[in-house]
Parts: C-alpha cells; structure tokens; sequence
DNA sequence: CTTACAAGTTGAAGCCACTTGAGGTTCAAG
DNA sequence: CTTGAACCTCAAGTGGCTTCAACTTGTAAG
C-alpha cells in the first residue's frame, strides 16, 4: 500500500525504471521491500540516495566516485574533506576537458566558416578544406574551392 | 619490403596498431596487403586517411559521421556543403555540451569552496554539504560541519 | 646457429553506463 | 470482465575501443 512504485521513484529523481533496477543489479541501491505482486516500493530514503546518486553522475562522477560518496554520506565521522578531495582531483578533469572542447569548438567554428566564405558560389571539385583534415601541417585554407585552372 | 608495418603507421597517426585493426573491421580503413609472413602493409595514402579519421575523432565526430566525411573525400562533386552541414551540426551539439560543462564546473567549483570555507576547522561529524546532494531544493549550506549544538 | 625478445597475427571477451527487447505477470480503470 | 499501462526477469545490444590468450614472424646479439 505504502510507499513509491519504481516508476514513481524514477519519477521523481528524474531518471527510468530501467536505470533504477540497473542500479540495484550492481549494487548501488538496496534490493528494496516487494508487494505482494512482487512489485518493488521504495521510500522517502530511497528518493534521497537516489536523488544523491543522480546529482553525482549528473555532476560527471563515475559510479564508482559516486558509490565511495555515498559511502561518505553514510559514514560521517571523515566525510566531508575526503568529499572535497574527490571533488576537487574531478574539477581538474572537468576543467581539462572544457579547454580540449573550447578548442575543438573553435576548430569546428573555422571549419565551417571556411566553408561558408570559400565555397559559397557553390561545390566546387577541389574544395581543400577537407585535405586539411588529411595532412599533418597547419592549414593552408588558400584555394579552397579554387577554379580550375590547374 | 617497402610501406609502413601497423605498428609505424599507429606511430605516425598517434594511435595504436589495435585500434587500426579495429577500424579495418568496421570497414573504415581498407584490407592492406600483406608481407610474405602475413603481416600488414600500409602506404602513404592510408597514413592520410587515418590521420583525416584521427583528425574526425579528436574533433569529436562519431565513427559514423567520420564514415560520412570520408566519403565525402572520395566523391568531390558534392563535397564542400555537405562536409558544411555535418560540421555545423556537429558544432551545435559541442557548443551545447560547452556550456553544461561549463555549469559543472562551476557547481563543483561551488561544492569545493564550500568545503574549504566552512569545513576548514577539521572533519564535523554533522557536514552538511554531502546532504545537499540528496535534496532537491537550491542547496542552503549555513550549518555546513556545524558546532555540536542541537 | 641459436636464443631471446619485440612486434606481428587471430578471435573473443571486457569496459562503462545504460538501453532495448522478448516474453510474461500484475494492477487499476471502465 | 476486459483492456492497456506498468511492472517483472533475463539477455543482448550500444560505441569505441582495449585487453587477453595463444600463437607466429622478424630481428639483433652472442
């Protein structure tokens, strides 16, 4: 009678059934309480820990850095800094791969310019662009689309 | 005698020979010929189609739409736009994963600080900010480690 | 020539974090 | 009572490789 349907508890921390009982396969939610139809219900706890573990994959921890969280939450005695220490080896991870992106962000964005101002009058035969892709210098864009006149 | 063994060609694209035995499964790079002993043979045009596919990944693309590029190179009539349509879409989805990393970094950023601010005094067995992981309201860290008082 | 060892070969399995599918049971509304 | 949504289990699929096991080939030193 009591408590949250699976789909109800995927609900409310936003995730799917499917992913809940992936969760519980591999240990990182308890095998909850059944119905008689053999129907998990879950609790008020059960929506914390898992809103937890969402928050943390939503936050870009693996499982595993989020099953040792959780562990901290449950043991609080040396919580908090060793928290903050797996926080903070993720920050730099997180703070590396936003460089690597911003940088592939404004390859892309030449990318495509090169192609909007260099091959605008239409598909040429020759077009470089996609040469560049192929050879190891620096880009040499001059020619991209060239008339034939080689 | 002559041409690349795997290993060198994995050299020269800064890749490793199993993942070009990998790719010749999928069928993104050709069947080289083979050595007396059976071993691979690799020329110049395939050192530049796997650095045009290295290049594709590292920016980001999937193997399919890499597939698609390449292919692209081979029949240049209609190459330039397309390459265009595929970048730009392409663009969109980084530039989209920009700016959730971008408000990750920022909330870990958030999460560390606070750690640092008010847990500083030493591990309190009533931390706080693991809990805000837990709830859904906006996170409200006065109390974070706080005095035995309650 | 032998010995050793690096580098090559194959096919299959493992990784992460889920998602999807098949095939069946249970629940709630009409 | 019937319908259809939501639940159940177990297995396999996804992407993009990496790793493993067990073997063969190539090469340099002694």
């Amino acid at each position: 009678m009591s408590g949250y349907k699976i789909g109800e508890l995927a609900e409310r921390t936003r995730t799917t059934a499917s992913t809940i009982r992936y969760y519980e396969q591999i240990g990182l939610l308890r095998r909850p309480d059944r119905q008689e139809g053999n129907q998990r219900r879950y609790g008020e706890d059960d929506v914390a820990r898992l809103t937890f573990i969402r928050r943390g994959r939503a936050f870009g921890f693996s499982i595993e850095q989020v099953r040792t969280l959780a562990s901290l939450v449950q043991d609080r005695s040396r919580s908090c800094m060793e928290a903050r220490d797996i926080a903070q080896a993720h920050l730099a991870d997180v703070r590396a791969k936003l460089r690597e992106l911003k940088a592939l962000e404004k390859s892309i964005a030449v990318f495509v310019a090169a192609c909007d101002s260099e091959c605008a009058g239409g598909p040429g035969p020759d077009c470089v662009i996609l040469d560049d892709l192929s050879v190891s210098g620096p880009a040499d864009r001059s020619g991209c689309c060239k008339a034939p006149s080689a």
